[in-house]
DNA sequence: GTGCCTAGCTAATGCTAGTTAGAAAATAGG
DNA sequence: CCTATTTTCTAACTAGCATTAGCTAGGCAC
């Protein structure tokens, strides 16, 4: 019983951890190269397999851009969700919105490639892929607009604001950082303060 | 004489037509689809040749992709500059963001597909693609963070704004703006506005 | 009409990438 | 250790792509 469950355990890893390898690989990869100048043999070798052994785990090289996809969208939002979730029931929007924003850029420079990946190349992917990642995206879209929506209805968004010009501008700031991050230069907390300071107090004199 | 002028005229207007369709179609697919997804055959359809004939006018798929990420830059940066120019002296520095800003837009969503197709392809061009073309990209950066240093110093961006976060955020605003803009749905006027008021006013109370 | 140049077509080439099927190696369990 | 299963390798295949070299047709000048 207990050799058994072993037993089914480590099969189940050898295979899992692989699968978990050319994932992680390939959203390095994607994220550096794009998806189509990402070739199989580059992420079979980061791996230190072989192009035909990824289709042991996978069906096609679709298939694995789907997942990082996925993985990219979902593991951001969750980490979003999250941080606002543990934060006490009075706090601010101003607070909610910049712990957000952390999450967000944390998701994307602190816990591997894929929401990089994503945001890197969702936008050229195969369209039937596109077509089928969108749904998700327009959730997490939602949440946002959920969250500058109450905050608004709170007065802590001055009701001349045009919401939809807000959520547009604050998801080209979160999103296109990967095109200029590097690691070091500024951590993800002070990244979410200043944007959260720009956007809330503005640059002008007051 | 007049018969030899008008030869010359001629006989450089066809190719030089055919160029400038071959870039005009280039730029479309490489905003639609990527630089990679796209094949010569496709661009060459798209002007009714066919795809070796290419090579009459360009050397290579890669100088294509070249041209077409120069222009790109280049049109922006020169609306950019020459809208800031017909500016009277006495313009305010963030009449002048408006103004800029404004144009980067309509470089964008109206002048045909050029800057459109390089914000959407340079990050994943070949990589002696992407290093001659980060240059002029960052004379443009420069440009805008050139606008910034001169508000704060008339003190119409307050001294303790982090220029390098505002500059961040406004080029992702800016060019993030290609993966939802659809036209009609709001003009360039518009969103200038809108996001200069964000930007210098803020979304918090007052 | 003839000759030359321009602009595009065509068939072919060479290469690469994704993928497949069978063999071999590694792993797991008794 | 042995056996069964899992995991990876390998050689090959096919399709597609960028590119090339030679040809052709149209336009123009003489």
């Amino acid at each position: 019983m207990k050799s058994s469950a072993k037993t089914a355990a480590n099969a189940e890893r050898k295979s899992v951890v692989s699968r978990r390898e050319i994932l992680d690989a390939a959203a390095g990869l994607f994220r550096m190269k794009g998806y189509y100048a990402t070739t199989l043999r580059d992420i079979a070798a980061a791996v230190g397999m072989k192009a035909g052994s990824v289709y042991y785990h996978f069906d096609s090289k679709e298939q694995i851009l789907e997942e990082v996809l996925d993985i990219g969208i979902r593991s951001a939002f969750e980490a979003v969700r999250k941080s606002i979730e543990a934060l006490p029931e009075t706090a601010t929007w101003r607070e909610r919105f910049r712990v957000a924003l952390n999450a967000h850029f944390a998701s994307l420079f602190q816990l591997g490639d894929y929401l990089s990946a994503n945001l890197r190349v969702f936008g050229q992917a195969p369209p039937h892929i596109y077509e089928q990642h969108i749904r998700i995206r327009r959730e997490y879209d939602d949440y946002w607009r959920n969250m500058y929506e109450k905050a608004q209805a709170a007065g802590e968004i001055r009701s001349d604001v045009n919401l939809s010009a807000l959520r547009l501008l604050v998801f080209g700031a979160m999103n296109w950082a990967i095109e200029w991050y590097k690691p070091g230069k500024k951590t993800v907390d002070s990244l979410a303060d200043e944007y959260t300071r720009i956007l809330f107090d503005g640059v002008g004199p007051r």
